[in-house]
DNA sequence: CCAATATTCAACCATTTAGTTTAATGTTTG
DNA sequence: CAAACATTAAACTAAATGGTTGAATATTGG
């Protein structure tokens, strides 16, 4: 069954500025590689940045990005910056996923609905 | 135990250009709230943007990033052009979160044992 | 100590974004 | 048909983004 909880604005949510960050983040390849790399463990800027072909100060902005985002934590060790994955974006995000996946499932089911019964589905 | 796989860049990854377009249509909360009104069902373009404090054409702008996405589905009867929820694009990111939470858990995982064994992560 | 290394900072540029306002387009309806 | 309605188009602005280069900062090693 639909919910029927109507969420309209969540105008100033907290939460909304920290999924901001989190989505805008992944919304670049460069950054989503960065990801897929520290993936496979943690590594210094100057070796995240020589697969990519763009300055390393190119790269270490968008590593900034990442952190500001929480996908990516910085730890500082003499002039050695080793990065590695953040964890509670990943949850975040999933969360968010989860919550809007059950009335993403109803709405397209009551779609699928109405196709299959061969009402129009204006109006 | 840590995947050995080294993703570099995926470069031109045709996939890239919609994990783009998805992350990006999500990465504001005028949007995710556009969605959010739409898990509730269908709805017109000049109901939608009426609680939002912004004019008519920039929920209308939102709306076609909305699309190009996928995430938001538009079918025209007359004047009215009514829109409601698309899937895709939600198995589309759920797909990239399922494939990098394993690589994320395991990662974390890791480190936490660093942590644990009271190793120096560094180097 | 001095040079090389690792990284950021600062200033700049082109492009995109998110918003505005004022038409324009097409559709209903009295 | 003419006026009201639903929506987009176009042209503009301010701010953010993604990139550059060149200098600054701090650490390490010979």
């Amino acid at each position: 069954m639909l919910a029927t909880t109507t969420i309209v604005t969540d105008a100033a949510d907290p939460n909304d500025d920290r999924l901001d960050l989190i989505f805008h983040a992944l919304a670049d390849r460069t950054r989503r590689s960065l990801l897929s790399r520290l993936a496979n463990g943690s590594e210094r800027v100057t070796d995240l940045a020589i697969p990519f072909d763009m300055s390393l100060n190119a790269v270490s902005k968008h590593i900034r990005v990442l952190e500001r985002a929480g996908l990516v934590v910085r730890s500082v060790n003499g002039r050695i910056h080793r990065c590695s994955l953040g964890a509670e974006p990943l949850h975040e995000i999933t969360r968010w996923l989860d919550y809007y996946r059950s009335f993403w499932e109803d709405a397209l089911a009551a779609i699928a609905d109405y196709v299959e019964s061969g009402l129009n589905m204006e109006q």
